[in-house]
DNA sequence: CGTTGTCCATACGCCGCCGTATTGACAGGG
DNA sequence: CCCTGTCAATACGGCGGCGTATGGACAACG
């Protein structure tokens, strides 16, 4: 069984450009014939490595669902306390203009149908996520509940806003971008549990030893 | 000149057609023939009223831009209290699914590049009046251009969750989301306003003699 | 009763995209 | 070598949507 015979491409390569499609022209926007004329090829490939375009959705979606619920809940999962937690979801906001325009186009997507689904698991795994920082915090269900709907409201607005008035939106550079995400902690934390407004401890679990890998940066 | 010649349809019901297929099958669902047969005529009527497609939906966008800006502000303009007003505009989210989904569509659409224009504006004007509502309580240019920037996260955060966790958003009718509501307007008021938890006065403006004309309901 | 102007139906050519069928290039393994 | 399996180019039929061209139908008005 021969494997790679030059530059042949794989069904991988199809769905990351499918999901880079996604991103530019909406879901709409994936189209076999235009996205073989980018990659330098032409139907034919396509054909031999999916049975048709929904298939290729298909796979781009199971990618897009692996990266925004394990990946990134597991960068996230490296800080231990919970306050960090929440800041550096806010924060993740702005790591990539790309991913949030993933987001609102899946999000808009009505026509391939299974593509709610998809949407619905990633959201519904993002909020539990906020739902159990917050419950780690000491609060109750309920509370933690609407805690945990707010922050998840701000975070998805902030996406948004930056998309539809990236104007009014402080860069990721910009000192006014930390004066902001700090000016939200206050309003994203529960009183009991602001002691800091940094991302130091409070002692309601544990300590935040990790070092931030992945920055804030990149974006615009 | 003769005018209405039975049921003659006008370039009005046109525009509107296309909105609600915006909101029902997204911008690129706007096509002349499908719309056509829902109105139970052919493109010939629609190629009197409009020169091409884009017309219709720079008529449609026009339409849409005038109801999100002017008559909605003007709605929540009756209130005189900033606080009240502040927390009509939350509330307001609930009142229409389909101004959600029309808004939300209309932000992830790419291709005709002009649709973009509108949603900043629209946004923008939205915006600004909560960044004069914050002014209004008092606060300085920049403390309220962030407070308006949270709420405007949150109620556009607010639009996005019900779209895709329909489950996890309490319906307009549940006592839940009363609940949610007054939640919210502890974190979205500064301090210094936090008067009252219920739509009452404080007496920095003025008197909150509204009597709700349109109510919170209809959703779902 | 013809004329004029409004509103719509029908028929046509065009283009972009989907999916299939067929053929071909090219690498390894026998 | 040839044979098999991998990956891709080409060619074709079909469909749905856009825009045009033309020809009514039908009211109002003289």
């Amino acid at each position: 069984m021969p494997k790679s015979q030059k530059n042949a491409l794989s069904a991988q390569d199809w769905a990351e450009a499918a999901l880079e499609a996604i991103g530019r022209r909406g879901v709409e926007g994936v189209a076999v014939e235009p996205l073989a004329r980018e990659l330098g090829v032409t139907k034919g490939s396509f054909y031999w490595h999916f049975t048709n375009r929904d298939a290729l959705l298909t796979a781009a979606l199971a990618r897009w669902e692996a990266r925004e619920t394990d990946e990134v809940l597991a960068r996230v999962q490296q800080e231990t306390d919970p306050r960090a937690r929440i800041k550096r979801l806010v924060t993740e906001v702005n790591t990539s203009r790309r991913a949030s325009r993933i987001y609102t186009a899946l999000s808009s997507a009505t026509k391939p149908s299974f593509v709610r689904e998809y949407v619905e698991r990633v959201s519904q795994r993002r909020l539990q996520f906020l739902v159990d920082c917050y419950a780690a915090l000491g609060l109750g269900p309920e509370r933690a509940r609407q805690w945990a709907l707010q922050t998840y409201s701000v975070f998805l607005g902030s996406l948004q806003i930056r998309r539809d008035l990236p104007d009014e939106w402080p860069a990721a550079d910009d000192p006014a971008f930390a004066d902001y995400v700090r000016f939200l902690m206050v309003s994203l934390l529960p009183p009991e549990a602001r002691t800091e407004d940094n991302e130091h401890n409070g002692g309601t679990t544990a300590d935040t030893p990790a070092p931030d890998p992945q920055a804030v940066a990149q974006s615009r």
